[in-house]
DNA sequence: TAGCGAACTGGCACTCAGCGGCAGTTGGCA
DNA sequence: TGCCAACTGCCGCTGAGTGCCAGTTCGCTA
């Protein structure tokens, strides 16, 4: 679903299953059952993992409602070097790279990904811990800039509000891709990275927002 | 510290009283023995305060962390129609309000803020609990100012920028305030708010912001 | 292909945050 | 003065998350 299971040593393959089967049991058991309704006992007894396994494969029950959505920003985070080296602005280079990192997330990882972001939008706790891992993102983008950059003055505000908005845009576009009822069977990701491209660049429009 | 205790009924002056005194503890604790190890047993057996009232004055204990720098966002929440009722650019609008709120704060509100902030920045759960309080004062703008620009394309957009570019000049300037070593005891409030004009006049140069 | 070492695993018992219920108290107000 | 509503403390519970350790499984090397 989030990570393919045809690659790596046996070892590895067989803890990305359990990820997998455990994110296949546990989104749907939110959606139906409400998310502090279904605990982590309940979760590894269906998945058939013990509960000291599951905290070794997910920082916690949130991070687990996430995993869709957070493999986005991990991936990107993973290839920020790649990323960082190309030339132009630097809100068009990373939102750029955000579409295509959601492009090429597996098959099938639309339908989780709609789940995980309902429960984003009605849990608090789940959606505090997606702003950790953008922030994590922001302070690799801030670390990167800073250094390549040295010189420049305030390298590390910009970096920072570029990373602002385009989280911002990304979180203004999954909103509207998963609240459609019938989204979960039917949001396809060519309509969210649309959403995203759109978002992006009426975003800088935002600074000219007067009242009166 | 937090609340002025010479309002509002008995009965609220000695809740906001038992609420300034667990912050008192509180704070000084986290910053010598660390946050995971003090318990909220203990600080309620210190100010001598019962749990189950603790969690009735606290959301959590993130809550109770981030008390100092939360007030300030809470205080901004109150005040948006009157805020919203002014003339200008959106950004000048919040990011002026913002600045006068912390120019308010009750004397003596710098150095728990200090130690708010920085255990924010150490401690990633204390730090999320504080960008959903962000979140929420951002959910409140989108909702005024959808209502107030009723007719204006992606006035909801623009508003959600609009508050991160707030929110992360604002979280900028605190980094920059609590990070020298003295700070605790010299940062003053005139020099936070100098902190947020800058950032918040430096971010919209972010946009150009270019690689290479 | 045997076997060694490292990495992983499950199970158990534990800590601590946070909540629900309830009976007792307190303060606001008529 | 006395009533009512709001607040309080206490008790016990649930559930997330961790530390420890002995057992196993896999990958690698000879």
């Amino acid at each position: 679903m989030t990570t393919p299971t045809t690659a790596g040593t046996l070892r590895s393959r067989r803890i990305a299953r359990c990820r997998q089967r455990l994110v296949e049991v546990a989104l749907p058991a939110f959606a139906e059952r409400g998310y502090d309704a279904v605990t982590v006992d309940w979760l590894c007894d269906q998945a058939e993992v013990s509960k000291r396994s599951f905290f070794r494969y997910f920082a916690g029950k949130e991070d687990l409602a996430l995993t869709p959505l957070n493999d986005v920003w991990r991936t990107l985070i993973a290839e920020l070097d790649e990323v960082l080296a190309r030339r132009g602005p630097l809100l068009e280079v990373v939102g750029d790279a955000l579409v295509e990192v959601v492009e090429r997330m597996p098959p099938g990882w639309e339908r989780p990904a709609v789940l995980s972001a309902r429960l984003s939008g009605t849990h608090p706790v789940v959606d505090a811990a997606g702003m950790l891992v953008c922030e994590r993102f922001t302070q690799q983008v801030v670390d990167a800039i800073v250094e390549r950059l040295d010189g420049a003055p305030a390298a590390d505000l910009s970096a920072r509000v570029v990373c602002a908005i385009v989280v911002t845009a990304h979180r203004a576009a999954v909103d509207a891709w998963c609240s459609p009822p019938d989204a979960a069977t039917s949001a396809s990701r060519a309509e969210l990275c649309a959403l995203i491209r759109t978002s992006l660049t009426a975003a800088p429009a935002a600074l000219e927002l007067t009242l009166d």
